[in-house]
DNA sequence: AAGAGGTTCATAAAAAGTTTGTAAAAGCGC
DNA sequence: GCGCTTTTACAAACTTTTTATGAACCTCTT
């Protein structure tokens, strides 16, 4: 597991299912999330459904080839592509990469050689779009990019563990969210079998969220289970 | 001559004169601009002052060698590198593109192969201008072709390395910026685990744009992640 | 139905561990 | 030498973790 590595998604385009398989197994053993294709117009599908870092594709293919899905890729998106093919010749990689490919190898390629470029090209990649969206329920509206918490139109200053747990409590708003769960996303799925942490953190979220910590409005307890975040109306 | 390599600065590096006069002819005859130097620490030095949009490189040279080059560029720099080498093993190919390498192209090579990775690459290079346009934003402004920066209408003194660090705050007011960011952006993507710098410089640009550097109104420390600088309404 | 025993929950506060601000010394390049 | 950057040091401020205590709650027994 690597860290640079966790998490990146890499869509991977071939009609031979021995190609995808032997690719998917490799990629994925590096920490990769993969999904694969076996046609250029369904690439596109799942590109755009799925918003891959990265894209793997062969040049002989039904439907779309490799160079097309090149010209339709680059007219919407920047991702690296990395072309694969039994074609050596130097026309097929000048056209391919006139297309919009970053990347040429030749099959049969080495492993080891064709995942050095994938890191390569995955450094270039703008780093950790921010998945995290802004959330606004009820009284309630966190930006993440921003680090900031409003409470009716008031701006609370949280520590980041605190943050943490309102994010994840927000998210996950109107529905009772178990000590596990919660300690595994803010500590770690290790320190899954500390409850202590979370009284004292929501205790303290209590102190600054709610107009009476003792008896709170927002953010209640669910016996023996966990906790429950219930936005004002 | 086409477009889109118009005015682009290529510089080669290679000890064998023979490669670097025919990459420089062909080069220039698709009209980007060419330097060459023979050994890696020539290159660095030709890097400096030129800064060139893409560097091709040999692996086995004088002083420094083809994988401590890219190390050291890829200190500094983003800049597309392209590896050509005499040695097609896998191992050699890894480690180049490990150490920063985007490409890795065999000798002997099609020259038309190497002209279309070598526009392939310059396609990911932002246009300059993009990074240097004026930003204003609250009581700030600041013109990066002068180097200078205007608080309420009055002109700062900044040196060098703080201007880079407000510049980089200014273009993300209102969102918290991470150490790391901060770090990669102003000293390289090598240094993010020193975040002593930050602390120094934060604390003379404060001085320097607050009217209260202790209790700061613009440049704010986001505890535990970064800093966040939020303009004056 | 009431009470004992055990578990969970809330709260406060001490202890431990990090981070931050600041000053100043050392290093570097012109 | 001079200005800028890097390194070092340390106290102050802050966050997280640990610990302690009492209240609330459930279960089981009588």
């Amino acid at each position: 597991m690597q860290i640079s590595g966790e998490h990146r998604r890499i869509l991977v385009v071939d009609d031979e299912p021995q190609i995808t398989r032997v690719l998917r197994t490799t990629l994925s053993s590096q920490g990769y999330d993969i999904r694969t294709a076996s046609d250029g117009e369904s690439a596109l599908e799942t590109f755009h459904d799925w918003s891959p870092h990265l894209v793997i594709t062969d040049l002989a293919m039904p439907n779309l080839d490799g160079v097309g899905l090149c010209r339709k890729l680059r007219e919407k998106s920047q991702v690296p592509i990395i072309v694969l093919s039994v074609r050596g010749q130097e026309r097929n990689k000048v056209e391919a990469l006139d297309a919009g490919a970053d990347d040429y190898v030749t099959k049969p390629f080495g492993m080891n050689e064709l995942l050095a470029r994938v890191r390569a090209h995955l450094r270039r990649v703008v780093p950790e779009e921010k998945q995290e969206q802004a959330i606004a329920v009820g009284d309630f509206s966190l930006d993440p990019e921003a680090r900031r918490v409003l409470v009716r139109g008031e701006e609370v200053r949280l520590t980041p563990k605190e943050f943490e747990v309102l994010s994840y409590l927000l998210r996950h708003a109107g529905k009772a969210v178990t000590h596990r769960a919660l300690l595994a996303a803010v500590w770690g799925a290790n320190s899954t079998e500390q409850p202590e942490y979370l009284r004292v953190f929501v205790g303290q979220l209590r102190k600054k969220i709610e107009a009476d910590p003792a008896n709170p409005k927002y953010l209640l307890t669910e016996p023996w289970v966990g906790y429950r975040f219930e936005p004002g109306e």
